[in-house]
DNA sequence: ATATAAGGGACGATAT
DNA sequence: AATATCGTCCCTTATA
């Protein structure tokens, strides 16, 4: 009894047809994963996950102004790790042509609404507006107690990992916070992370349950 | 071959 | 009312 409607009628081997997205990886490419891979290992052994925490509070609440600094562009990668890169931004990653242009050009909608949302945080209670998923994974990045479910991989880099064993959590803490009436998992957070991709906050990179933020974002953050 | 991760279209829900 | 931002579902494709 009661069984849930099908909620949708998509024709399933038509919608797909469109992309025929060419994979077959380079050699470039899995060879950067494995030295990451292995950077990331011997970042961790040496000095632990949580590096710096201390001076880099988020929303913190001193000098509303923290005095952006924003010469990081041009070089995305992290200066941490010099023989592989990050991302390959060699292949047009989806912000090259969104980002850039537009948030040091003239600063679009975004991003005023992002500076808004971080000020509205700070004055805290009214006006507040919902707390964004980039901004909940920024916290969690900063919160030990998460450190079981999301990591950074680079923090100067903004980029981060998600456990695979405990990415179900830190999911199911996202919807809770959101006041989701289903339970969030890490498929449908992955997919708005997707969405993500498309508006630049945060990109995918080619290493498993990695992303990366958008430096802009980040410093904002 | 199987499991897991990733990608994305379509549409709903909710706050702004 | 319109839009932004996911949330939900569901299916395909890629990778290990």
């Amino acid at each position: 009894m009661c069984t849930c409607i099908s909620r949708k009628t998509t024709v399933p081997n038509q919608k797909h047809l469109t992309k025929s997205r060419k994979m077959s990886y380079l050699d470039q490419d899995i060879l950067s994963q494995h030295f990451q891979d292995a950077i990331d290992v011997l970042q961790r052994h040496s000095d632990g996950t949580q590096q710096y925490q201390s001076e880099y509070k988020f929303y913190d609440a001193q000098g509303s102004q923290p005095a952006p600094v924003r010469t990081s562009f041009g070089c995305y990668s992290s200066p941490l790790v010099p023989d592989a890169p990050v991302y390959n931004w060699s292949e047009l990653p989806p912000w090259a042509h969104t980002v850039p242009s537009a948030a040091l050009t003239h600063t679009p909608p975004p991003e005023n609404q992002l500076a808004y949302s971080v000020f509205a945080q700070q004055r805290g209670g009214k006006g507040r507006k919902k707390l964004r998923l980039y901004e909940y994974l920024h916290e969690a990045l900063y919160d030990t107690n998460m450190a079981d479910s999301i990591q950074w991989v680079d923090k100067g880099s903004g980029t981060f990992q998600f456990v695979s064993k405990n990415k179900e959590k830190l999911a199911e803490r996202w919807g809770k916070r959101k006041g989701n009436r289903k339970t969030m998992t890490y498929q449908k957070m992955a997919r708005a992370l997707r969405n993500y991709s498309r508006t630049g906050e945060i990109i995918k990179i080619r290493r498993k349950l990695t992303y990366q933020f958008n430096p802009v974002i980040l410093q904002r953050l």
